[in-house]
DNA sequence: CTATCTGCAAATCTTTTGCAACGGA
DNA sequence: TCCGTTGCAAAAGATTTGCAGATAG
């Protein structure tokens, strides 16, 4: 299916579309082939913002059934490599693909499991503070943090 | 085992339960047994500060061979209800089961893999943005923060 | 044409569950 | 005695690996 429509991107990065041409440059660049696979797994962690691996292959095999989940493992370490993607652990186990430009900082609720996402700037100070303290270098996109959302805040709480 | 239906107040702790009597007493006030393994998985935890199911149940098997993992999984969860652990994850996948007391924000180097803990009020500042912009009440015990330690900052940097 | 990729099946690894035997209270 | 607990084996779920055939370049 053509994927080239859904492609409107949250961050900028404006030195050449987001199309499948660009993603083909990059695999050549380092030596690696361009296939119909792993346009979909980016396209499919794209359209999906945030998503674990079972979800982005349940994504991928709706355009395509018959491709393997483990051509998701594979391809979503190789876009990570290539630096297109990036991973967090939102606690419990699954991990968590999204777009590597798509900085911000994952809230997880361990309620009813809802992940939000809040910009990373709300980070400043205590990234500065730990920098300060314990020079420790806070990476600011890769952070889960858990806790109750509103809604569950609010049914628990009232 | 079915016990979820004592369970459901689980979280809260009297203020002085050290020796074995008071973990005999805890059990006890719940309807449960006090078994030489449990003793000793609480030990082992409290002895390893920060461990995982694999490194507790290595510990246990030093003292008592025979004791199955199994056991610790679910003796983990047990005291984890009595809210005498808790536990954490830290990226990756592994759990991270501490004493429920022991309150401190861990800070998890994703360069050399070394765990710290931080004061739990470096994160005062950011829990009530979060509560104020999103309503997200933040469980500041819970969280782990990912990045690179002073050390390895250090040598990258200079 | 050739080396890279993919799909499939099987192997790992971690955690959970069913069940009969064991052992606290 | 009674029923919560344990150990074992097997199941379950997630990810990885080996390999032969498919395919991009």
């Amino acid at each position: 299916m053509d994927t080239s429509t859904r492609l409107d991107t949250a961050g900028e990065r404006r030195d050449d579309a987001d199309g499948p041409e660009d993603l083909k440059r990059t695999l050549h660049q380092r030596g690696f082939r361009m296939t119909p696979q792993r346009q979909l797994v980016l396209d499919a962690v794209r359209d999906l913002g945030h998503a674990t691996p079972e979800r982005i292959c349940a994504q991928v095999q709706a355009v395509a059934p018959a491709v393997n989940i483990t051509t998701i493992y594979r391809t979503l370490d190789l876009l990570e490599k290539l630096g297109l993607v990036r991973h967090t652990h939102l606690g419990h186990g699954a991990p968590n693909y999204s777009e590597a430009e798509h900085q911000h900082v994952h809230l997880v609720c361990h309620e009813c499991g809802a992940v939000t996402e809040t910009p990373t700037d709300l980070m400043n100070e205590l990234s500065s503070r730990l920098r300060g303290s314990v020079g420790f270098e806070l990476d600011v996109t890769h952070v889960a943090l858990s806790g109750r959302c509103r809604d569950c805040t609010q049914e628990a709480g009232a």
